[in-house]
DNA sequence: CGTATGTCAGTAGTACTGATATCG
DNA sequence: CCGATATCAGTAATACTGACATAC
């Protein structure tokens, strides 16, 4: 059996401290692993087309939206697990670079949407294709059908954590 | 069979852009989604300790060495996935703070022990006991096999990412 | 001399809290 | 008046790059 550096980890904390091990930790920690490494691979395509990791999450938002590509700060804020306030300031750099606009809501004054402008479709779907593609570069030395188990298993902990489709 | 809310953005893609849809893709947003949930926990706990999630990282390591708890800056560095800049920081406060004590490496001038101080002890095993706590309440609804499983898949996609055990 | 280790200054992005204004 | 929406100012932590000093 193989083991990985969360092992490691693992077992020091088993010589140390037994009390703190379990699978929440170890699963914790290979979450937060993996986290890192993906964090960096979005990190580098997105910073060579002079965009941020927050900017590429809004973006991406708005793209897979379909047209026409606009959503509610509100519920940007919650989809990316931000606050109202942390939503704001990634806007306001989105429209200072001219790739949002902004648009009353006829029917309820207090919301301002937000929309991909021209250029915002364009640069959204570049650097989506070019995050996606890093990714599988990342996994490329993974059988996908572990891959996708990953997936499915992390699929039963999220909806054990409350993370339900609305559907 | 249920779904989660990744599931939804996933359809989004499907309809929008099908050709970025993958099971990299799949699992790279839950790990994302995840580490969101976990990363507001430790945030959460640490703040109570007067601590920052990064002093946390770099306690806990010190402390889960075993005695006289030390460490090179340069192994933390690696193991937090950070630069020698980064953990410069990080060190800088934690020192400010008394927590560690620095000490040179008889055999190697160029190296700067970083070792936990007497409340530095105390307050790592604290922070550590507080953290695990966290997330195994975050966990609690889950099915302790599940998370199992979902580990050991992750697991075997961090092996295939090259993160081995040296063992 | 070239490489490795570590610190520091400067910079940029992240993301919070609290105050404020507006509207339903 | 209360709650929801959004912006803004201020603040703090994150973490990089590049320059530098030192030591192997």
């Amino acid at each position: 059996m193989p083991r990985d550096q969360i092992d490691e980890v693992v077992d020091e904390w088993r010589a140390q401290l037994p009390d703190v091990v379990s699978p929440s930790m170890e699963l914790g920690k290979r979450v937060h692993r993996l986290a890192g490494r993906l964090q960096e691979a979005v990190r580098n395509e997105t910073a060579a087309l002079g965009l941020t990791p927050a900017e590429f999450d809004v973006l991406s938002a708005l793209r897979r939206a379909g047209p026409p590509y606009a959503r509610k700060p509100s519920d940007l804020a919650s989809g990316l697990l931000l606050t109202s306030g942390g939503i704001s300031n990634v806007l306001r750099r989105l429209q200072q670079d001219g790739l949002i606009e902004r648009a009353a809501d006829p029917a309820d004054a207090r919301v301002a949407w937000v929309r991909l402008s021209e250029s915002g479709v364009a640069a959204a779907e570049k650097v989506v294709r070019a995050v996606t593609g890093a990714q599988a570069r990342l996994f490329a030395g993974a059988d996908p059908a572990l891959v996708a188990q990953a997936a499915d298993r992390l699929r039963d902990v999220l909806i054990a954590l409350g993370d339900i489709a609305k559907d």
